[in-house]
This record gives C-alpha cells, sequence and structure tokens, in this order.
DNA sequence: CACAAAATCCTAATATCATTAGGATTTCCT
DNA sequence: AGGAAATCCTAATGATATTAGGATTTTGTG
C-alpha cells in the first residue's frame, strides 16, 4: 500500500524537473502523514516512496519542517479555492452558509493530513512561516467578504457586528469538525453524533438571527 | 526555570514512598509538556527535574505511554470534579451554563498541557487506556445529566433530543475554546476574538431556545 | 563538441531520544 | 542477620533527523 507513487530510477528521475519531483515528495509525504498522523512524517519512509534515501530530500527541502510549511500552504490555498467556488456557486444565502459549515467538515475528512497542519496544532515546534501565515491571512479575508456579503444581502439580520459574526460562526463551524474528527473520523461528513448537527446548527442560526 | 519539583538526593527520596514519587514525575512531565507542547514530552529532560536518569523513570512508568496514560485520567478527573462543583453551586440555569463554557475554557488556559492529551490529538499513536476512556465516560455522563436537568427545569425549551443538545453544547464550547487556544493562549478566558464570545453564544441560544 | 559549473544522489558520520540489559546498592521484612 | 524486593545507575541498542563529503550526471556555454 506504499506505491502511490512510483518510484523511478535515478535516470527517468533526473529528466524530470526539480519542481515535479518536489511535488512527489509532498504527495509522499500527505500520504505517511495520513497514515502515522500529522506529527510523524518519517522522512526515511518519505524517501522510500520517491526512490530515494533520505538525505537526498536535502535536495529538494532544508528539513522537515520545510515541508510541513509548503504543505501548509498548499493545504490553505485548496481549501480557499473551495470556499470561493461554494461562494460563487450559492452566494451568501442560507444555502451557502450551510454548504460552507458541511464544506469545512468534507475538506478536513478528504484531506485530514492537510487539516491537522492548518487548523490544530499536531506537530511540536512548528509554526507556520510568514507565506503560511499571508496564505491564512488570505482565506481569513475571504471569510470576512462572506460575512460582510450576508449581512448586507439581508440573509443575516442581527445586531452583530461582521467580524464578531464572522468570528462566531468559525467556532461553531470548528467545533463540530473537531468533535467529528476526534470521535468519528471514519463516518461521512453529514453523519455521526456531530456531523448529523450541522442542519441543527443551521437552523439554531436562523431562529437567532431571521427576526 | 526548571526547578518547580526540587530535585532530591537518592538517600532523601528512597524515604518517600512509590506513588508520591509516581506523583513528582506526573508534574514534571507537566511541566516539560506545558513548556514544550504535548507532543514533546522528554523523558531525559523530566528525569533530570526530579533527580534521575531517564532510565530510572521505569521503575515508575511502564513507558512514555503510560506517563501521557495518567495524565490523562488525572485531567479527566480535574476537570469532572471542576464541573459538578460548577453544576452543584448553579444548577443547570442559564448563568449556570455560561459559568461551564467559561469553565471549560478557564481549564484549558490553566492546564494546557492536560486540555491537550484529553481533547486534541497531539501525540501520535496515543490512545487513552481503558481507565481513560471509562474516565471519559464518567465526564459524558456528568454532561448528559446537566443537559437533561436543563430540559426538565425548563431552563431550556426546544425541540432537540437532550443527546443531541449535549453534542451541540459540546461542540460549541468546545469550538470557540479551541480557537482561543489556537490564536491567542495568552490572553485571560473572557477576552479576545474568541474568548469574548461566550455571553455573545448564549444570548445566540437563549433566543433560539426559549420561545 | 568539450568542459566547467550546477544539480542530484549516495554512503558515512553525528546527535538526540526512548527503551532494554545487567548489575550494584539500599530498604524492608522476618 | 540475611535474603527478597525495590530503586537507581551505566552501557548498549535502535530509530530518526540532519550534516559532511564525494561521486556522478546534467546543462549551459565557448
Amino acid at each position: 500500500m506504499n506505491e502511490t507513487v512510483r518510484p523511478l530510477t535515478p535516470e527517468s528521475r533526473r529528466q524530470r524537473n526539480h519542481d515535479e519531483m518536489a511535488g512527489n515528495i509532498l504527495q509522499a509525504a500527505r500520504e505517511v502523514m495520513r497514515e502515522q498522523g500529522a506529527a510523524d512524517l518519517n522522512l526515511q519512509e518519505v524517501a522510500r516512496r520517491v526512490g530515494m534515501r533520505a538525505p537526498s530530500l536535502y535536495t529538494y527541502f532544508p528539513g522537515r519542517t520545510a515541508i510541513y510549511e509548503a504543505l501548509f500552504v498548499l493545504g490553505m490555498r485548496m481549501y480557499r479555492q473551495r470556499l470561493e467556488a461554494l461562494l460563487t456557486e450559492h452566494g451568501a444565502t442560507w444555502a451557502g452558509l450551510e454548504r460552507i459549515m458541511e464544506g469545512y467538515l468534507a475538506f478536513a475528512l478528504e484531506n485530514p493530513e492537510l487539516y491537522q497542519l492548518m487548523f490544530e496544532r499536531p506537530v511540536p515546534g512548528f509554526v507556520p512561516s510568514a507565506e503560511g501565515l499571508a496564505e491564512a491571512a488570505r482565506l481569513l479575508d475571504v471569510s470576512r467578504r462572506m460575512t460582510e456579503q450576508a449581512i448586507t444581502t439581508g440573509t443575516i439580520t442581527s445586531p452583530l457586528s461582521a467580524e464578531v459574526t464572522m468570528n462566531l460562526m468559525i467556532a461553531l463551524m470548528h467545533g463540530f469538525t473537531a468533535q467529528h474528527l476526534a470521535n468519528e473520523p471514519h463516518l461521512p461528513a453529514g453523519s455521526g453524533r456531530f456531523g448529523s448537527l450541522i442542519p441543527v446548527l443551521m437552523d439554531l442560526l436562523k431562529k437567532a438571527w431571521l427576526r
């Protein structure tokens, strides 16, 4: 079950370019993290899966932390794209907000290794780089825009500021996702003790914010 | 800054009993985890702080994991006591529920190393033992009783079952706590982007559940 | 086309830990 | 007193990240 990225011979490998190899390494790293937990990134295993020895990885990344950083940035970009797609598709309607909540959980289930890195603190000593933080800020911008849109279009009617509303929604969304992952990570997004809570939560928000 | 548990000479140490020494080790472990993150429990450092070498710890615990397990159980007991105290003091009133939410965040801030171990998954490969799970189940029982009480006494009026209500409250409580810890762990419990959200959230629940 | 520079990869250290082995010393019970 | 149990230590062992140093291949340029 280790062959998703096929080992290449040195000859064929060298024909490919640097960026492609770096991409392969990141993919292999994601697999390892998914199997053993985000904090347990074993470089020898990563190297094995791309057909190298561990020290050769240092040609592509200056160390373990750099791989985490690259994956943090990758994850932020992937999730932001997903969020933006949902936003253009549904707008800041109630249905759209519900999709966003589902989408957060779905992203976490589909990419648990990235989710852990981005939104939990599983790796001792890992702090996102400046580039990572910039990417996170961009994501926050999208969320802010979305919340403002929901307020100005009248989807949400409440005395709360956009900022507070956004923080609240982030906290709620994160809350049931974290619980779902901790307790029933094998169950699909809409099900289980916590996964099934999304429509309940949306009803609650509607009741509180639509009057 | 390493001297909270004072190293003892072998002579004076042997006069103390096994359980007391085990307790010292757990305290030292908590300090190390607090300084370096729950996943970074360094046994050499723990041993140093209680005046031993690392292999001697194995007299008291069969390994690193056993220390995590003991701390998991300890944390569950500490938090449950706190919860029960709040419950007897305030009952399942709105004020009581708000205190419980604050208390969860406060516990996390006061004992971050225990909180991480109990409610996040920071340690690769760590799964709570049977005793730990039993302790967690006891905590869940208290929460369930509390929720049922809130419903039967009429504090909460909603069409939701006690089970769903409880899960929802757990998810919400955990959500802003996790965000507070991830973003502003140095700020005290009632403040900051997420810590200040508790009264907002309680208002929201009241609006939704008091009609 | 040749050849020097750069890139890539490897094997061999080195350093840090958890854990195990084995033995010495101390404590405790009878 | 004398032996069993408990406690602690020093020395391995084994895993893993990282560094050093060198060989080989690729590539850009005269």
